[in-house]
DNA sequence: TTTTCAAAAGAAATCGATTTCTTTTTGGAG
DNA sequence: CTCCAAAAAGAAATCGATTTCTTTTGAAAA
């Protein structure tokens, strides 16, 4: 900041010997009338003296800032950049800005980035796949902060200000693993980091659920998790190199399997590689699925057949979504959508599962 | 925002009878002295009455805001996202905030980005690798705003707020370009997407040196340019099509060749995948080197050599060194760096070259 | 020419925190 | 017991834009 000598509305009424009531109202494009003139001869001084808004002066009187907090894992997460993206696209085009935190999941982060974002007086705050936000986000509820929650869970914390977008995690595993059994799999491994949140869960969960319906099941030793914490700088390096350890221990505990379902697309490269490192053959000898189409999947070899949602458009309906529960709130006493949980169908574009044809052939015969 | 009656230090001090000055002192940890008791009464109502502190209006009073705004080509765009997390880590530890803006090297969006920016009165800027930014900052630099300009071009547009820090991309690409020919490639092609950006021109005449300083050259049939604009939704996607693509054309006119080098690991992908799709085998047929080092290089079959820069720690080098400028103009009056160009050695992590056998082996005899 | 009402403009309060300038306390020295 | 400097507290201005409440202007109606 540090600006010596700004011009403000004062300024410029005072070179026009007119009120900076006057030119407030001409340069907020108020509905007070102007006349022409005046109002020409405002809006040229002003360019000619530089005017520059204030945001902070006008954010005080008009509480609000056109600021919407945006909380995930990490954007060194390759997941997120392209929801961020999105965001920011929508969020711009509607005179609104990003204010961008990586929370990395962890309560201590959070609850100091939900702490700015109230000092801050953000618009709202969206929140992707964060399980434990509600516990940081005392303050901000009680606040009458907007809350846009997308996550897997019916979270019982519910206000007027709270929406919980529920996406069907259990749907993305069901999918996955149906793709897997219609080619004709039936020994199915899983590949996951902790089970510490809920979308990990879930993902199980759908995967058990689907294999049980056929009459199948998922066995204690053929769900392998990797038990370490996350180092932020190398999240995806951390994801390959699991998907490779596992995989080892795949091969020891349950090599019978003819199928690998992983967390995601970059735990699946770890683990074609290392499988392809000690000689076996994919998807000949075992097919490997992902989860979120990273952007190498079709290109590595074999491609990786995922379960995919197009980020970019998630970003912008979120956002969007986000900015129409902002303007319903400041045309206050207006229409108001049915708090509390809204199911992610409709408002987002519906998930895909994408085949890719090298990884996983239909097989008559499956085994290794 | 929109808080009914969230509690300001007025409230504090009308509920323990002092004058709101004395709050401010104390929450703002003023060296104004206070009564130890009153302190501690002070302390302890701002915490029962949930006190908030209100940004807009400390910032409007003390013209800083503590945000500092961040211009990159675009989040989504693979290389930015571990900058972006270094950065945000640095920032946080000292309080400070980002404003992040994806200008996709566009005139408009970056003009428009920085209007905002100068309204929201940040502290400072950090650019990263955006060509013409200084065409849309005339207004931010006449205001005394901090730039932080990260490029590889000697800008003549310097003021005592302007750090250009210079990237030697040449040295980026005499280090690929020296790695093949230390591999005894002596015929080797370059595949870039639109030589718009100073990056890739540097990049290319780094390449260029390098070989005429060993005896060869550059001939104009194998430097590969693709020529459309991106998407800002599938910008890897878009690099690693140019990658195969422009294959498909270096194999019609320039098949001689023994050695690529891809402008970043994303289009080595694209190349590797179209060179086996044909039946080539890599790096027997063709050595393939990338820029960057993407997640996948390592994992990828073959696995792609890379020309890397360690960008968590940069981000974070960045924004210690930017907020290091901020806090000198702000103890205004003091030791300043000598402004204009910064080199990058010594303030940047040193760029390296990551050898992956599999990609690009010696060879005595090379020839397709 | 006077009345009346809308248009146009201004004065001043407001948003919430900080800080300068006073004023009041306080404790120790004389 | 006085005096004085230091400590502590308060009053009020300030940052810049918005807006309510007046006041003034102007033009049409009577």
């Amino acid at each position: 900041m540090v600006k010596k000598g700004s011009t403000t509305i004062y300024d410029i009424a005072a070179e026009l010997k007119v009120s900076p009531a006057t030119v407030s109202r001409v340069l907020s494009r108020s509905s007070h009338p102007v006349k022409e003139e005046v109002r020409e001869a405002v809006l040229q001084t002003a360019k000619k003296m530089n005017y520059i808004p204030n945001a902070q002066a006008r954010s005080l009187k008009l509480k609000k800032t056109s600021v919407v907090g945006v909380v995930i894992p990490s954007i060194s997460n390759p997941f997120y950049p392209s929801i961020v993206r999105g965001m920011e696209d929508t969020a711009t085009q509607e005179g609104y800005f990003l204010h961008l935190c990586s929370c990395d999941r962890n309560q201590d982060r959070t609850a100091h980035y939900i702490q700015t974002m109230l000092e801050q007086n953000v618009d709202a705050i969206i929140s992707i796949y964060n399980d434990n936000i509600f516990a940081s986000l005392s303050g901000y509820v009680s606040h009458g902060g907007i809350l846009v929650n997308l996550n897997t869970t019916t979270d019982p914390y519910v206000s007027d200000r709270i929406y919980n977008i529920q996406v069907d995690k259990l749907l993305e595993a069901r999918m996955a693993t149906e793709h897997l059994l219609s080619l004709g799999h039936k020994k199915i491994a899983v590949l996951m980091s902790k089970l510490d949140y809920q979308i990990r869960l879930d993902k199980v969960a759908g995967i058990c659920q689907t294999l049980e319906a056929a009459g199948l099941e998922l066995p204690e030793e053929r769900l392998l998790i990797y038990g370490r914490d996350c180092q932020a700088r190398e999240l995806c390096r951390e994801d390959t190199e699991r998907g490779a350890q596992l995989v080892d221990a795949m091969l020891n505990r349950c090599p019978e399997v003819t199928a690998i379902i992983c967390m995601n697309d970059i735990m699946a490269l770890g683990a074609i590689f290392e499988l392809k490192k000690k000689g076996y053959r994919v998807p000949a000898d075992y097919s490997v699925m992902g989860f979120d189409d990273s952007f190498s999947s079709p290109y590595s070899s074999p491609t990786i057949s995922t379960v995919a949602l197009d980020k970019y458009s998630w970003g912008q309906s979120l956002m969007g979504f986000t900015i129409e529960r902002i303007r319903e709130a400041q045309d206050k006493g207006l229409k108001r959508l049915p708090t509390g949980v809204i199911s992610e169908q409709g408002l987002l574009e519906p998930i895909t599962l994408i085949h890719r044809k090298s990884t996983d052939v239909p097989r008559t015969s499956p085994g290794a």
